[in-house]
DNA sequence: GCTTTATGCGAACGATCATTCTCGGTCAAT
DNA sequence: ATTGACCGAGAATGATCGTTCGCATAAAGC
């Protein structure tokens, strides 16, 4: 029997016949167990899975797994953090965008779209939740989206000197505002609720325009 | 030594001088074991928190506590209701108003201010969490929800009629939104992150305005 | 008074947990 | 061909989990 072939019954992850080095091995390996873990931790959180599902659901032995993760807390983060780094990077996107607010949805509604198709709605709402109670956890969350706060700030605040835009509230409120309205959206997965996305959309515009371009109090 | 008193050390629960009968002391007992299994699900999540860090909390031995509730899941499903109850009960409130907009606003700011100083957040975002697996717990919440969405449809509706409002959207999509929004402004405590009370109901305002009586387009 | 019922304690149970250990095998380098 | 680092399986470990049990005590009913 030639090549690799690590898994004993069931689908083999490395192809047979595509030679691989040992560090590309073990990032796939590696990619194998978060990929396992991501899938325990959606089906019954952080607390709820045991290291015994993940390996059967990665068809790996415990002894193999902790060759690649020293123990499940850093499962934990290493999964955490790359959850919140790809949610950063949709944000990110939005900085380019001349017009802020078609920017704004165009990126908000990318988030949600992304959020309902990739099922990660009950990772995102278990990552926050153990991130109100464990310090690594919430310092991996905000150090993801400080650089996209950052960027943020700055995005809006060349609006505002150009005169496109003028917050109803200062950028320090408004900002935390928007995100922990962003995170609602994501959380509840309104089209899963048969909400259209033509409906979040509609709703959204109307929403940003007046945060962004509030109407003059008459 | 004269009366009831079942702690053996620290603080006495049940007054030693006013004779209760035994049902009022039951309810007081099954008290004293839910705001123990709070402190402890808010600290530690509710796969996290152990039996005996409850029976501890509670100043209780396990024998005791299984009298009141038959077993852990129970003690999660009665928290989750008595807490979703809760903030139901604040946003029925709203219908009172007869200015929507306003009344939303207030109701939506005591949410947020409730939130805030019970430091409730965490085990909300963990009730969020856990629904999202856990069909019963799944239910509870969309019971306790759902007496409030049917009398704010119905509120919302009498306000169209009468030409007060005119959402950006269908009600039917309005409503699961603006749930949305709220949970997300509850989940992220914006006051514990220095965000006022002033700048919350300012933007909150601005954005309630224009979902209900958009602008139109020119 | 005596009996019945409700409580409470805390040791003990079996199950399951995260993690470790041992050992046989495989790869890359010599 | 031999070596040495790496990898993987699976049994084993001690800890901890939710829950139960037996027994003592106190109150309620007669």
């Amino acid at each position: 029997m030639a090549g690799f072939d690590f898994v004993m019954d069931g689908e083999s992850v490395v192809d047979a016949d595509a030679p691989v080095s040992r560090a590309e091995r073990r990032d796939l390996q590696i990619q194998r167990v978060m990929d396992a873990a991501k899938k325990c931790f959606v089906r019954s959180g952080f607390q709820g899975a045991s290291m015994h599902q993940i390996c059967a659901e990665a068809g790996m032995s415990p002894g193999a797994l902790y060759r690649y993760f020293p123990s499940k807390e850093a499962m934990i983060a290493a999964i955490t953090e790359a959850d919140r780094r790809n949610d950063a990077e949709i944000f990110t996107a939005m900085f380019e965008n001349p017009d802020v607010v078609d920017g704004f949805v165009t990126a908000a509604m990318a988030h949600v779209r992304h959020m309902h198709e990739s099922g990660n709605a009950p990772l995102f709402a278990e990552i926050r939740a153990e991130s109100m109670r464990n310090d690594a956890i919430e310092r991996t969350c905000t150090m993801a989206m400080s650089e996209v706060q950052q960027a943020f700030g700055k995005y809006l605040q060349d609006a505002v000197d150009r005169g496109d835009i003028a917050p109803a509230v200062e950028l320090d409120a408004f900002m935390p505002m928007v995100v922990a309205i962003g995170e609602g959206l994501a959380i509840n997965d309104l089209p899963a609720q048969g909400v259209t996305f033509e409906n979040i959309e509609k709703l959204m515009r109307v929403t940003v325009e007046a945060m962004l371009r509030p109407r003059r109090r008459e």
